[in-house]
DNA sequence: TTGCTCCTCACGTCACGTGAGGTGGC
DNA sequence: TTGCTCCTCACGTCACGTGAGGTGGC
């Protein structure tokens, strides 16, 4: 007969741990007396407790060592878990080498000079928007391309929505791949939700689906957010991402008067290798 | 002026997060109704949640992205931070792969026939032990080899301590590296703790150090013990482990009138690569 | 008026570590 | 008698999820 603290030596744990497996249930000891409640350990159950170590290492949890213990599984069966075991913990690996490599790529980001604070990019579902939109073409990305465009286009589409009745909610631009000339072609819009709207004046309704994107928030005017998307698309190719086509820009706060306050989010869709 | 649910829409999160967030002042809401308790959040503090959201992916605790938010580190402080957080990734992915190795070494044994219930192997530190010890050579491993040198020794030893009044613990023996004729120099010893003991009779004390083993815990006679050591060296190699010198046995119960009910401990001491 | 959203507690999760306050055995 | 070990609560950990029970705004 063995206390617990002499058990606990042998298995190398503490008496505590053996008081929690007493409790749950998964190692009893042999003999408790009745006046003092001193528990007292069978030198036989160091099997047990080996066991129960064994699998507790292989990262099962208490409740399945629980039933591996009481039930007595076969061989077959055990290898099932095992297997099973095996899977979890290569997705686990996958999962953490995947943090990895995104910890390498902000360092990366960092190492530039870099007009982002760098740790603001966020893996995301961007959620399916339904946009009243306009197309249109323009000579090239960049500011200087893309905001006459804008100026134009956006009266339009807010002048269509008003004459019809519909509650426009924020502004949604993205792009088509660009040609060989560097032009593109740039679609702006702005989210209906599920309200009814007739086409015309060169606007009509698209659905964006949802998708998986890098996300990151840029805060004040838009000049030099090529430089931005630069480093965006850098970050997500060094974290072992794909690009997908047609990237968004989301304006949640857009204030002509005040453009240094305005809050623009880029999402670059992404494929998973 | 946004309310909790679409805040937290835009940062796909739930809105428990970010009353958690709030409690523990990572995110405040901009504004917050005194009359209905109601959390207001602008759209400028899009930004703010992002980066929190970037550096909860990367692995921070929030404890950790409490205190990068708050005291805006320079480039050069939040590559420190980076490096380790890398540090730790790969720290935790060395362990996880080795666990992956370990479940695959059971999975392994469980294919052949095997002896043990493949699941009670565990790595552990073995503690220092102080030992009365008398060494034998024996002519190879094996019960047929090994009993008779222990129906010898072991009286030997027990009468020594009994004649000079040291309390006995329990038996131990360990193995040197067996000679080119197969031939082995065995160790067979009582645990002695602190207590003196003037050598003599063919007896003397050695300290075997702490080290670290494979531990499987055998119940019953001796006899075939040989594949029981097969199968756990081979479990060793499969999980990655190198085998050191000198295994030991810990004889915790032995009794010659109930063989079947002893319990022996086989420690094989490793090198981890 | 009916849903939907918001609010504040407060418990549960997982496998223990760490006291607090007290007793038992050599 | 003094340490050392044992006992039973019970809180803390970490980042929320999940009700319960109730209120606010269109």
């Amino acid at each position: 007969m063995l206390t617990i603290g002499e058990f606990a030596r042998l298995g190398q744990i503490s008496p505590r741990m053996l008081r929690h497996y007493d409790e749950v249930g998964l190692i009893r000891p042999e003999l408790v007396d009745a006046a003092t409640g001193y528990r007292w350990y069978g030198v036989s159950q160091l099997g047990a407790l080996h066991r129960l170590l064994a699998l507790r290492d292989l990262g099962f949890s208490l409740g399945q060592i629980g039933t591996i213990l009481a039930e007595q599984p076969s061989n077959e069966e055990l290898r099932g878990m095992l297997r099973l075991r095996q899977a979890q913990i290569e997705h686990a690996l996958g999962d953490e080498r995947a943090r990895l490599r995104r910890v390498d790529a902000h360092l990366r980001a960092l190492e530039g000079t870099n007009p982002m604070t760098a740790t603001d990019i966020v893996i995301k579902r961007a959620q399916p928007v339904r946009l009243a939109e306009s197309v249109r073409s323009a000579p090239g990305f960049g500011h200087d391309n893309l905001n006459p465009v804008f100026k134009e286009v956006a009266p339009l589409v807010y002048g269509h929505l008003a004459r019809h009745g519909v509650r426009p909610g924020i502004m949604v631009a993205y792009y088509e791949e660009p040609a060989d000339d560097g032009s593109v072609v740039v679609h702006i819009g702005v989210d209906i939700g599920d309200q009814e709207m007739p086409e015309g004046d060169g606007v009509r309704a698209v659905e964006l689906p949802e998708l998986e994107v890098a996300s990151h928030v840029h805060r004040g005017t838009l000049e030099g957010i090529e430089d931005v998307y630069e480093a965006l698309v850098r970050w997500v190719e060094d974290s072992g991402f794909a690009l997908a086509a047609k990237s968004r820009e989301l304006y949640h706060e857009w204030d002509e008067a005040e453009p240094a306050r305005s809050v623009t989010e880029l999402q670059l869709p992404i494929r998973r290798d």
